[in-house]
DNA sequence: CTGAAAGCGCTTACAG
DNA sequence: CTGAAAGCGCTTACAG
């Protein structure tokens, strides 16, 4: 009889469930039981499992684990893009929440392609995540069945939606471009364009508050709209700026991001146009340095790291199979008066 | 005989190397062994392989994988921050390259501190990851002797280090930081300040190189260093500019980052101070915007595309066990000079 | 409430 | 070059 615990030639050297349940006295599957919080398990038993796990410094082998139960603790996370400070905001909320509760995340970012997205999630998906996160609705028909026949619980973000079955955290972007829209109409602007580019979902329901906030004022003109569809930067607002103010003359614009808003304030001096007196300007999602440019820029501060916390929170009831109370948790925005409208 | 398999209880419907074994009529373990690209296998058995595992669509299970070989397929990054372009831009590189290999990258951000970092490491270790990059040198000791003890592949990015053992793939800072201080003074500058946050250990390798510069023409003065510990952000930028242009009148200002540099360009003419006029100033990083604001901001442009394009190039020589040519791989900076000194 | 057996889907180590 | 057996460290499903 010997002390030492033969092991095989295999043995990965790890602490096994086997020594925790050697420790404790008792089975294996008891262990296993007690250290998932199964109940139907012994309190005292639980209290001594704990114990010699703790004392032994047991971690569980995360790949047995996701091979056993044809699960794993990754949550797949996909966004559009990690240069936006939005959805940087928004990720580190969900992996802050997530990892409190034993989940990693896998970052897909999809640079707003929807074959990449689709690429993205087939990857993810051969690792069995235990929930999945996704932003918005607008996906290739393809990345919607994957989703739907992978069986994974799914959040999506940013938007909102009532269709049945449908898990989402969000706030109305049409009902948050109105009010932006009303405040420039309320600040006496008639002519006011709505400059864009991306022309992802999210920016054209913006779109459809500023048609909204016009048509009722009776001063909607579909001239003033500028879509462009390359990726949005301080370049392109800078350029925008520029060709807007000279062919359309409005006295006001609304950029559908803070970023394009950026550059045409840095813009500005160079083209000799001043903000506020010759056009007033608007952005969209309050991003650092909004608050700092000459003039300061006004904007519509959105929710995004409470619906990072929000989509966590409803992801881990759904993976632990709990009901759910709302489906649909819509969040509130509020719009950010500065020196630029 | 019937021809639907029959499988067990837990089965979970997936195809497994079985199936495949079966379809391509060799044991599992050849299929293991061909589609892993092990040689000693039947170049014409790899071929029926092949196919029959692309005809049936198999998908190897990443948990069966890491199980049996102790291994898996997920690299873990470490880095400070996602709110700064600069790791944004080499995360992006790191994933691009690691998933063309079928490399999950697992993304822990430690917003510089050393008891984060150190969780994190500890957490992504349970997933027993196949590589580990890191950022800089500068940790707890904890931390280095558990990189250490887990013996997974490791690169350090950002900044470089002759020490032997050690991989790592950046630029000096010093060298960069000291280039930009001769800059300044080839346009006349004397009174040159340095203004940094943060403080990490790269910031402090700029500020080195700062002192080298101004050593060598005579002109440092120690009170012209202005080192706050608080995170960089455009507001503090703003506020260190006034104080410093108000205090020190230096003639010159090298901010450590970008973002500091850029909140001083946008603060500039609320505080009514001309750049380069009354005070030239220059950043680090070159981040977006700084070719876009009014004066365009001079700055140092640092490859951290292919910083992480070349630390996931090394460290997949180093998970392959492949002997690799350099263990430190120093890349290319620039000063890019424009209006703001 | 507890446990012995079987199995998750791979790879390792050993034979041949 | 190929394969049968054993094993990686867990959890499920079945008994009791």
């Amino acid at each position: 009889m010997t002390d030492a615990i033969r092991r095989s030639r295999r043995s990965s050297g790890r602490l096994t469930l086997e020594d925790v349940a050697r420790a404790a006295g008792v089975s294996p599957i008891t262990v296993s039981r007690a250290l998932r919080g199964e109940r139907s398990v012994d309190p005292v038993l639980v209290e001594r499992v704990r114990e010699a796990a703790a004392r032994l410094g047991y971690v569980p082998d995360p790949a047995a684990r996701a091979l056993a139960s044809q699960r794993s603790t990754h949550v797949a996370v996909l966004i559009p893009l990690l240069t936006n400070t939005l959805f940087v905001d928004l990720l580190e909320a969900v992996q802050r929440t997530l990892r409190a509760q034993g989940f990693q995340t896998l970052i897909g970012v999809t640079h707003y392609d929807p074959r990449e997205e689709e690429q993205l999630l087939r990857e993810q998906l051969m690792h069995r995540p235990a929930g999945l996160i996704v932003t918005g609705f607008e996906r290739s028909e393809e990345t919607r069945a994957l989703i739907q026949a992978s069986r994974v619980p799914c959040v999506h973000v940013m938007e909102t939606s009532r269709a049945p079955g449908v898990h989402c955290v969000g706030f109305s972007q049409q009902d948050a471009g109105q009010a932006l829209t009303e405040h420039l109409l309320a600040r006496g602007a008639r002519r006011i364009a709505y400059a864009a580019a991306q022309l992802d979902a999210r920016v054209m329901q913006r779109a459809e508050g500023y048609r909204r906030a016009l048509q009722a004022a009776g001063c909607y003109d579909p001239a003033l709209e500028f879509l462009r569809p390359e990726p949005s930067s301080f370049a392109l607002g800078a350029q925008m700026f520029g060709r807007i103010v000279a062919e359309a003359k409005p006295d006001a614009i609304f950029f559908c991001n803070d970023d394009l808003a950026q550059g045409a304030l840095m813009a500005a001096p160079r083209l000799g146009i001043s903000v506020p007196r010759d056009v007033a300007v608007a952005g969209f999602n309050d991003l650092p340095g909004s608050d700092q440019l000459l003039p300061s820029l006004t904007s519509v501060r959105t929710p995004r790291r409470e619906i990072g916390e929000e989509a966590a929170h409803m992801l881990l009831q759904l993976m632990r199979g709990e009901a759910i109370s709302t489906s649909c948790v819509e969040l509130a925005w509020s719009v950010v008066t500065r020196e630029s409208s």
